[in-house]
DNA sequence: GAGCACTGC
C-alpha cells in the first residue's frame, strides 16, 4: 500500500556504519560451548489475548468448550470462585497461557458474583480488549454476538448494550469513565489486568479503585469487588498495597527455554547478535525461526541488510535466510509481512523492537536473540525535556523476550550480555508514572477532586514533576493555586479533553479569535502520529511534492493546509492523493476521528463553531494561549534562547521553517539528539505575547529583544 | 541540515 515507503532500498546510508565481515566470526556462549549448564526457564504456551497469527501450527479440531477445559485455570475454578467470593480485594497471579483473562470473568459471571452491576476487564492495548471481547463472547455460544452479554469499550468504538454484563475496555477507558463517576458505580466487579505492565494508567486505576471501593463501603452503597491481575512474581508490593489482600497462583501453559550468555561484554551488541544468527543459522534445522531484539528502525535495517547480505556468501553454511524487520512506524502492509510462511527449507529471522515483547505475537519463534538494549523516552521535570536514549533492559524485560521462545514448544534464548551483566540490570521497569510528564494525569485527578501530591499511588511518582504539572496548570489558569484542592470552571472544562492541558486551552480559547474550526484540526493533528511521510532516500522528493502547502508561518498552518485540501478530495480519489503526497492515510483518517471526538466535546461544553477562513493570524494567536510557555527568541546565527528555561535550541531539519529565522516562534516539541531540536513551529508577533500572555511575561521577567 | 521505542484517552 505505501509502497514508496520502502525503507529496505535505504540501508546503504546506515551500513557503512557497521563493517560487513565476509564471514561470521565465532561469538562464544555458555552452556554449549561453555561451562555454565543453561538456565531453564518454565514460560508458556498459549494466551488468547494476544493477535497470534499462526502459519506453522495447525489449529486443534476440539471444540470450544473443550479448549475451555482444558485450560489451566478450569482445574482452579470451584477454589477460585470460592476465594472470590470471600475476599473484597484478590490479587491472582497468573502466567500467561493460564486462561485467567478469558475465563475468570466468565466464572464470575455464571457463580453471578457480580450481582447487579457489570464485570469491567481493564487492558493496556486496544486489540487486547477487543479481541478478548470477541473470544469470549465466542464460547459464551447461542450465537452470541459481542455486545449483547460480553462487549468492550475502547476510544471511538462502544460495542456495549444494556444487556452488557462482561465489559472489556482499555485501562485509559475506565480512566475516563472514572472522571465522570469515581466510584464506578457502573461496576460490581472490576478486574485490572496486566498489571504488572504498569502503565500511567493501570497505575492511576489502583488508586481510584482503592478509594471507590473504601467510600462504596462508608456510604453503605452496593460494594465493589477488585481483582488484580498480574504476572509479577513481585506479590508483596501489590499486596501490601491493597491492605495485605490475599493472593493466588495460577499456572500456566510452559514450555522451557535455555537460557544461554555471553562468555565476555560485547559492546557491539549488533555485531554479536549477526554472529549469532549465524551461529544458530549453521546448526539449527531450516523451518526453526529466529527473533532478534534490538532497538530501533535505523539498527534493524542495519543489521537486516548485512543478514542478508551475509547469508549469500558462498562459504556461509545453512539453509536459504528470509529477513524480517518489525517496528510500529513501518506500514501495516509491512508489519503483517513478518506472519508470512516461508518456503521449505527457508529460515525465517524477524529483527523487532520490543513490539514484538507484547503488542505483537510471532507463532513459530524457536530461538530468540536478545541485544539487551530497549530505546526508551526519559522526562526532565526541570527541563521538561523529553528524549529517546538507548538504556540497558531490566531483567523483567529480559524473561520477557526469553518467553517468546517458548510458546509452542521447548526454545532457547542467547542473550548478548554475559550473567554478571544480566545480574546488574534493573529488576524491574521503572514505571510509567515515575518517568512521565503528570500534566494530564494531574489534571484528571483534579477533576475527581485528589490533589496528584496526597494522591495514594502505590509508587510515587517524583515530586518535582507533580509540582511542574501544576505550575504549568496554573499557568493556563486551570487552578488557583499550586496546592488547590479543585480546577477552576475553566480547568473543569479543560479535563473533559483526552489532550494535554495546553492543547485543551488552545481550543477553548480558540472561540474568542474566531478559528475553533481551524484550532480543533491542528490539535487533532498534533494528537495524531504524523501524517508525512519522509522515507530517507526520497526525502527531498517527498518535500518538494508538497511544498505547495508550505506556510510562511510554520509547520501547523502548514498541516492545516493539508488537512483542507484532504478534505475536499472525494472518498475515492484519497488513497492515490495521499500516495502521490506522501501522505500516510491511516494517520490522517485517525487524526480526523480525534476531531470529530474533539469536536463533540466542544459541543458539549457549549463552545460555538467558527471559522477564521484565510485569516491565520486568528490561530497563531490561539496556539498563543495555551503554548505561551514555549517560544523561543532568535539569539543569533540560526541559534535560539527559550524564553521559559532559557535552553540553547535550534529550528529541526524537518521543519517549514528550516533555513529562515523568524524572531519569535512557537514550538510544540522539543527534541534532543545531537542538539536540542524545536520541532512543531509557528511564527508569532511579540505584541501577541504581551497581549494574550502578560501574567506569564511579568512574572518570567522576559523582555521581548527583538523586533518582530 | 537530521533521524523518531511503545501504548492510550
Amino acid at each position: 500500500m505505501d509502497s514508496k515507503y520502502n525503507i529496505a532500498h535505504s540501508s546503504k546510508s546506515t551500513v557503512t556504519k557497521f563493517q560487513i565481515k565476509s564471514k561470521p566470526i565465532p561469538i562464544l556462549f555458555s552452556g554449549k560451548n561453555g561451562p555454565p549448564s543453561p538456565k531453564k526457564v518454565k514460560l508458556n504456551g498459549d494466551d488468547k489475548k494476544k493477535i497470534t497469527f499462526s502459519s506453522k501450527i495447525l489449529q486443534p479440531k476440539i471444540s470450544i468448550q473443550e479448549q475451555r477445559r482444558k485450560l489451566p485455570v478450569f482445574q482452579q475454578r470451584n477454589k477460585l470462585l470460592d476465594i472470590i467470593k470471600r475476599h473484597k480485594t484478590l490479587i491472582i497471579l497468573g502466567e500467561t497461557g493460564s486462561g485467567k483473562t478469558t475465563q475468570i470473568p466468565q466464572y464470575i459471571y455464571s457463580a453471578r458474583l457480580q450481582e447487579n452491576g457489570k464485570i469491567g476487564i481493564t487492558q493496556p492495548r486496544r486489540v487486547a480488549a477487543i479481541s478478548v471481547a470477541m473470544r469470549v463472547a465466542q464460547e459464551h455460544g447461542n450465537g452470541m454476538e459481542v455486545g449483547d452479554l460480553v462487549g468492550y469499550t475502547v476510544r471511538f468504538e462502544d460495542v456495549t448494550s444494556s444487556k452488557t454484563k462482561i465489559k472489556y475496555l482499555t485501562d485509559g477507558m475506565m480512566l475516563r469513565e472514572a472522571m465522570f463517576d469515581k466510584l464506578l458505580m457502573e461496576y460490581t466487579v472490576i478486574i485490572l489486568d496486566e498489571a504488572h505492565e504498569r502503565t500511567i494508567h493501570t497505575d492511576v486505576l489502583f488508586g481510584i479503585v482503592k478509594r471507590a471501593q473504601k467510600i462504596r463501603i462508608e456510604k453503605k452503597v452496593t460494594p465493589l469487588k477488585i481483582i488484580i491481575m498480574s504476572a509479577t512474581m513481585d506479590v508483596d508490593h501489590f499486596s501490601k498495597y491493597f491492605n495485605d489482600c490475599q493472593a493466588v497462583y495460577l499456572e500456566g501453559r510452559t514450555y522451557p527455554v535455555n537460557i544461554f550468555y555471553t562468555l565476555k561484554p560485547h559492546d557491539d551488541y549488533q555485531l554479536a547478535c549477526v554472529n549469532a544468527f549465524f551461529k544458530i543459522h549453521k546448526e539449527a534445522p531450516p523451518d526453526h525461526d529466529v527473533l532478534i531484539f534490538l532497538t530501533g528502525q535505523e539498527e534493524i535495517e542495519s543489521v537486516a541488510h548485512q543478514i542478508r547480505t551475509l547469508a549469500k556468501e558462498p562459504d556461509v553454511e545453512g539453509p536459504m535466510v528470509r529477513v524480517f524487520s518489525l517496528y510500529a512506524a513501518q506500514p501495516s502492509n509491512q508489519q503483517m509481512a513478518v506472519f508470512q510462511t516461508t518456503p521449505t527449507n527457508t529460515r525465517k529471522v524477524i529483527i523487532s523492537t520490543n513490539i514484538a515483547e507484547t503488542s505483537v505475537t510471532i507463532a513459530g519463534i524457536k530461538y530468540v536473540i536478545d541485544g539487551g538494549m530497549v530505546k526508551a523516552r526519559t522526562f526532565h521535570p526541570s527541563t521538561g525535556l523529553e528524549l529517546l536514549k538507548i538504556q540497558r533492559i531490566s531483567q523483567e524485560q529480559s524473561w520477557q523476550r526469553a518467553g517468546r521462545a517458548g510458546r509452542d514448544s521447548e526454545g532457547s534464548c542467547y542473550r548478548i550480555y554475559t550473567r554478571s551483566q544480566f545480574e546488574a540490570m534493573q529488576k524491574s521497569t521503572v514505571p510509567e508514572i515515575q518517568r512521565a510528564n503528570l500534566n494530564s494525569v494531574a489534571i484528571q485527578l483534579l477533576a475527581m477532586g485528589v490533589h496528584a501530591l496526597t494522591f495514594d499511588f502505590m509508587d510515587k511518582p517524583p515530586k518535582e514533576a507533580v509540582v511542574a504539572a501544576f505550575e504549568q496548570l496554573k499557568m493556563l489558569g486551570a487552578v488557583e493555586s499550586l496546592n488547590a484542592a479543585h480546577l477552576t470552571p475553566l480547568g473543569t472544562k479543560m479535563s473533559k479533553f483526552p489532550l494535554d492541558p495546553r492543547f485543551s486551552k488552545v481550543l477553548l480559547s480558540a472561540h474568542q479569535f474566531s478559528c475553533v474550526e481551524e484550532s480543533l484540526t491542528v490539535i487533532a493533528l498534533l494528537s495524531a502520529e504524523s501524517i508525512l511521510i519522509s522515507p530517507p532516500n526520497k526525502r527531498e522528493l517527498a518535500q518538494k511534492v508538497r511544498q505547495k502547502f508550505t506556510s510562511g508561518y510554520g509547520d501547523h498552518i502548514t498541516l492545516l493546509n493539508i488537512y483542507r485540501e484532504f478534505n475536499s478530495i472525494g472518498q475515492n480519489s484519497r488513497r492515490n492523493w495521499c500516495h502521490e503526497h506522501y501522505i500516510n492515510l491511516r494517520n490522517i483518517l485517525h487524526a480526523r476521528e480525534i476531531r470529530n471526538q474533539l469536536e463533540e466535546i466542544c459541543r458539549s461544553s457549549d463552545i460555538p463553531n467558527s471559522s477564521c477562513g484565510s485569516n491565520m493570524d486568528q490561530l497563531r494567536k490561539a496556539l498563543i494561549t495555551g503554548l505561551f510557555m514555549n517560544v523561543a527568541e532568535l539569539h543569533r546565527d540560526r541559534q535560539y534562547i527559550t524564553l521559559d528555561k532559557k535552553q540553547t535550541v535550534f529550528i529541526h531539519p524537518s521543519s517549514s521553517l528550516h533555513g529562515q529565522q523568524p524572531g519569535l516562534i512557537l514550538f510544540t516539541e522539543v527534541v534532543q539528539t545531537s542538539k536540542c531540536y524545536l520541532r512543531g513551529l509557528t511564527t508569532i508577533e511579540s505584541e501577541w505575547l504581551q497581549d494574550i500572555a502578560p501574567e506569564y511575561i511579568r512574572t518570567h521577567n522576559i523582555k521581548c529583544t527583538k523586533e518582530s
